[in-house]
DNA sequence: CATCGTAGAGAACGTTCGTTCTCAATGCAA
DNA sequence: TTGCATTGAGAACGAACGTTCTCTACGATG
């Protein structure tokens, strides 16, 4: 087997692993039997546990990055894009493994005694806070818009995961319709006013 | 010493340190240590640390439902009352010890492994809801603006948390703004058009 | 066939955890 | 003083953790 092939079904397993039951909660042996791997080419290919946990927060950044990106590309208009984060946040909450986000929960469990899992946390948030910034940019929104619906998101996430219902997607869908249009106003009322 | 009185030590020495290291990072020694107790007497209090952790989570619910409460009655008009939910986020992400909320905190270490522990996060979640449902109703607003402003409480948390700033407050307010005119004067129209 | 390097399985190590036990010291009643 | 119950300090226990080591089996090469 290539080792890059084994890297990556380690790194899965541990991410599934690891979102089902938290991350102090998997042992490094009972990944080694989930993954099928002995413990030997598991510190093989990985020093330590921690670098286990660091590999699972790239995975998940790029999971969450991409998956995200390809639905606000089905989108239309740039009003449509901003609100189909929350159609992605609906699709996720769906699933059976959804346990609320893997970046609060990691920060949430490791985050005050690991450096590394804090700064890789607010990263991840600090790159959905700017990816939303370009899309409400592209709407021609006010800059104070993107920081709202990210909060609507990330609320979105914690609320689902802790009361177990989807439903809190559709409530901050409607939330940030109403923010969207009022910003846009906000805004065109502006550039009218300076051009009238 | 009372009984009464080192049981409350015990937990608010816990409440602490489990807030700013995290539950599964302070260990029973370290606890009794930090609160000055034998390990016979805190044993003789609580028969495991998950008692001590459910006690912890008891107190959080506590005086986290008493301060917002008290914040909230400080205002004058419903629509006040709703914004002072966000000026109560504000003044707790500016402390010190601000390390997110505990409930999402104790929800992602130990959700998936204690079912008290969720449980117990999904109705302090319930209730908060709950209570933004009063105020809403009293402020005359159709049903659907309570839970778009707890998610946006839920999103001001998590992103105070894990950015570090207590910014998320002031953003969250403004869109708590937004959220309540709209759906105001969507029940005003409403009731106006009902009654013309 | 003999030999050597490699890999898998899991035993073993040191540490830490939650919990219990030991033991000496203390306070109090008679 | 004597005897007894209670307490504090911390040693001790079994389990589980992350990590390393041992040993056996196997396959390639001469």
């Amino acid at each position: 087997m290539d080792n890059s092939e084994l890297r990556q079904r380690i790194v899965a397993t541990a991410d599934e692993l690891y979102n089902s039951k938290g991350i102090q909660a998997v042992g490094m042996d009972e990944l080694r039997t989930a993954a099928g791997v002995s413990l030997k080419r598991l510190y093989a290919e990985f020093p330590s546990k921690s670098s286990i946990v660091m590999a699972v927060l790239e995975r998940r950044h790029q999971s969450w990055t991409e998956g995200l990106d390809a639905t606000v590309q089905q989108a239309g208009t740039p009003q449509e894009r901003l609100l189909a984060i929350f159609d992605y946040l609906a699709g996720w909450f769906c699933q059976d493994s959804f346990r609320g986000c893997g970046f609060i929960n990691s920060f949430a469990e490791l985050g005050a005694i690991s450096p590394d899992v804090a700064e890789y946390a607010r990263k991840h948030k600090e790159s959905f806070q700017e990816y939303v910034g370009q899309l409400a940019k592209a709407a021609g929104a006010p800059a104070y818009l993107a920081p709202q619906l990210a909060i609507l998101a990330e609320g979105a996430q914690t609320t689902a995961a802790i009361a177990g219902t989807p439903d809190a997607a559709g409530q901050a869908r409607q939330a940030a319709e109403v923010l969207i249009d009022a910003a846009l106003v906000t805004a065109q009322a502006g550039s009218a006013g300076s051009a009238g």
